[in-house]
DNA sequence: GTGTACATGTAAAGTGTTACATGATTTC
DNA sequence: GAAATCATGTAACACTTTACATGTACAC
């Protein structure tokens, strides 16, 4: 399956019809937004193409006040095929990247203080999107058994990550505070902050 | 911060010195394969890049035999140093990309079967990779924090998805099984394969 | 003998993001 | 009066993947 842009806005156009801002807002706030990323560079050329090929259609709503007009785009039956010929092939492997696993794998080299913040900050977030996506759940129309499905998945993971963190929080930042025993650490290819870093720590606790 | 593939192959390379080679297999393989991907086409240019920066320095070992020469790159003092900058900036906002979820979203318009069977391959597609790093987890150096942090945060997010949807597996087939009521589905906007579907779900259970 | 692992690298193509350009209206 | 929301769109840039090119050695 190619999930690019093109294939997202077919299909939510087939839930309703929306223009290319709302298909935006949606994919940022709405039951899309854990798993899926776009941005209007890419939404406004996706939907001119799919106008092209016949997938959708458009209908322009001119204000009468000064904004730029509305172009309001519905999917065609060809859409529809379309979008149902992605759904039926095999979907790629998820992919997921995290620049704060990332750090966490070399926690060992960031000074504890910034890394406490880090994480911190990590936990709010994920609580951030959870109750945000709770709160979504609520409204979930009750015909619609694929969007209940995957808030629930959502709320399921984020539950579990926070409960990681949480347990995890103390025992790792002691690791740290407790590090005077130093050198320990890893294979000696680059060792540089990290021995600083606990001579300053060294000296603050004095 | 910016975790491209630069940044990776300076954090790989902070843990010991390494082929370009073998730095695809540890992405593709190893404690980083949760949450990073990169391949040949990306790390070799990034590694000649590093070079030139003389953020690592190469030793090339020519083996005797015919194959190509091994690059065996290592990280230098100002490599560490652009690694530990990197590091002690924020993280930038995970990014995960699902098909899986996306067709999730659309279950409605999949044949059952279909469905039936995506949904198992992705259960056991889990399944695989909770195995693969539960078995790396017994072969973690002690000494390296980050990685059993990863690890166990990567065991802890797959046994959530894992038991999620197991749980639902039944609730969400009997829901399609039992769809004779048909039509009550979405808005109405395109509505196509799921109509002919029933009919012919029902012709098959007569 | 067939496939896989080892091993490096390039070029083209695809896909997407960021920043820009434009401008009214509403909320703080 | 500043900032956010509504609203569309383009162009330059960044990044990555895919496919290609090349070739040995070993296991089944």
């Amino acid at each position: 399956m190619t999930m690019n842009v093109r294939t997202l806005c077919l299909g939510i156009l087939s839930l309703h019809e929306a223009t290319g801002y709302e298909i935006r807002k949606m994919v940022e706030e709405g039951t899309f937004s854990h798993f899926i990323d776009a941005s209007y560079g890419s939404i406004y050329p996706a939907l001119a193409q799919l106008l092209k090929e016949g997938l959708v259609s458009v209908r322009t709503e001119t204000a009468e006040t000064g904004r730029p007009p509305r172009k309001v785009y519905t999917i065609t039956r060809q859409g529809c095929a379309a979008l149902e010929a992605a759904l039926a092939t095999d979907p790629a492997r998820d992919k997921f990247k995290s620049e704060f696993l990332f750090q966490m794998l070399f926690m060992d080299r960031i000074d504890p203080a910034q890394l406490a913040l880090t994480y911190d900050a990590y936990i709010a977030e994920q609580e951030a999107e959870l109750a945000r996506i709770s709160c979504q759940s609520e409204e979930l129309p009750a015909d619609h058994p694929g969007a209940r499905f995957v808030n629930d998945f959502g709320r399921t993971v984020l539950s579990a990550i926070i409960t990681f963190l949480k347990q995890r929080r103390e025992e790792m930042m002691e690791a740290f505070a407790t590090s005077g025993k130093d050198g320990s650490a890893t294979s000696g290819a680059c060792r540089t902050a990290q021995t600083i870093r606990n001579q300053t720590i060294r000296e603050e606790e004095e």
